[in-house]
DNA sequence: TTTT
DNA sequence: TTTT
């Protein structure tokens, strides 16, 4: 409720695939967003154009999972507004790892074309904004608490648990040597 | 200098230590800032008062990484911008890892008390506002690039090298399991 | 509830006056606050140092212009989220006008200790932050309607009254050629 | 160069109308966006959906008013960074208003239509996102001084001249009962 | 005056 | 009208 500091990122990016949607045992969705930002610029030296992309590992909860999931596609140019926060995790490997992660309380469609991944037809002239009802920067509480559903729709649930005591790396995806 | 994107990173906190210094082989100093923004609300189902506290890296080049290391310290509050960037490192244990830190393009204090760890004195009553003078975000080649200087101030020369060809990660403090 | 666009303004600076709190009919608080915020450079022809200040008016409704009437004070250093808002209204010389302000939906003290001005002693260890509920940006239709509470703090109930139809302006002091 | 105090905005929103580009008498672009973010809702009381507009003026100088007057047009959705700045003009009817204006620092397109005004055909795959080099905010000195060209695109040199001081309100339409 |  |  109240709060001391302020900790917000805003990003307008493209994603660079079609959201993940998962659920926990409550049925809560969570969706991932891997969001690009990329700068061009001319080299001082060469003159030459160069160009660096920057990929934010993102997630939204609740309905704005939903909504995410419904609506973006692999392409879609995205506002995004959020905070930051790192989470600890380990690896298969018994390594600790670090990931840093915006989770979102707003997002704005910037585009009606639903990306080049494909089979968005949906807000047919215009995107649309949406936020956490809330405030999920308000209330940090309100983040899905336990463990995830076993049918959800990134994993079947024949698949193989991972034993795991962070809610937010509910699968194998996340295991590896890579920060999303 | 054009660029296709937003990425930005609004910080109020305070500092978790003082900022550590070091410098590259052109005398370009370096600056890491670890800052720690908090809130705290009313748990729904006890009522009962929690906080949460999120840690950012931050890192600042030049001239704003002079400025942090003259006046900044531990407690000190202080409003940052900049953008987020994920680079890759490998520790000592030959596994890869990820850190996504604030790269500062703005920095002002907010405080004039000059934290609790010390000696500073000046700017006796108040902050000041410091940014990168051609706006970092704008020219990423900017950033400092080739090896670190042996003689910086926090690795003495005679210290054993690491071999890590990321400049970013000069030393053995970045090479533990931990984000920083 | 939806959106399409995005108005956003961050502000730190410090306060003019102590905030001046009124009451509409239905008793709801109403802050009205003013903001500095300075840069200062160097002039690059004399070289001399030079200052522009700037002043914002800004409103906070509810909860959050009573956190302001208590704990904000001539001098306040503050943090100040918002969206602008630009209003109609029509002098006492028949002129309509227009003033633009923020609409704070986030804010933020800076400093604990109270202002020159006065009596404030709370937060010993340091300032608070306080925002508005369901997010005040996304339920602009939560914005007090109606007139104004004669028994406002601002105005004595025997006071003359004003012919105004716009309940952001509800008395003599905003009704000179003045912006605020 | 220094500073203390924040002044940001950030809007995306679209254009009312092609940007109104002039010039002073230094050659220096000029140009005014009229961009409008809009929020929408649904009625508590009724139910039925809600819309608010709100209608934001904007500045340009330099190369980022070539830009905007190159490529944008009525309808463009953009994103715009800058800070709030309240001028002091005066009427032709003697009466003194004050105008509240985003001076643009980042102007960054959000589509490749071009609006439908217009001719605008470049960019292909995309916006692009344009600054002022140093940094408009960290030198308000680098604002125009100085008359304005009479030969200025937006005011044939044989029309009457209307005496102001003021380099920011040139012609007459800006002299009128109406901000913008 | 935009946009959905 | 603030602040440095």
């Amino acid at each position: 409720m109240a709060s001391r500091g302020i900790n917000k990122v805003i990003l307008i990016g493209n994603l660079g695939a079609k959201p993940e949607i998962r659920y926990t045992q409550n049925n809560t969705a969570i969706a991932n967003l891997s969001i690009a930002t990329s700068e061009t610029w001319k080299d001082k030296q060469t003159g030459e154009p160069r160009e660096q992309t920057e990929w934010h590992r993102c997630v939204a909860y609740r309905r704005l999972a939903e909504i995410a999931g419904e609506y973006l596609d692999k392409g879609s140019k995205v506002y995004v507004e959020g905070r930051l926060q790192t989470r600890k995790w380990q690896g298969q490997d018994g390594v600790e790892r670090y990931t840093t992660e915006v989770v979102i309380n707003d997002l704005q469609m910037l585009d009606s074309r639903g990306g080049q991944g494909g089979g968005y037809q949906g807000q047919p002239s215009g995107g649309g904004q949406y936020s956490q009802g809330g405030g999920q920067q308000r209330q940090p509480a309100q983040q899905p608490q336990g463990g995830f559903n076993q049918g959800g729709q990134q994993r079947p649930a024949q698949q193989p648990q991972q034993q795991d005591n962070d809610p937010f790396i509910p699968d194998q995806d996340f295991d590896d040597d890579i920060p999303f």
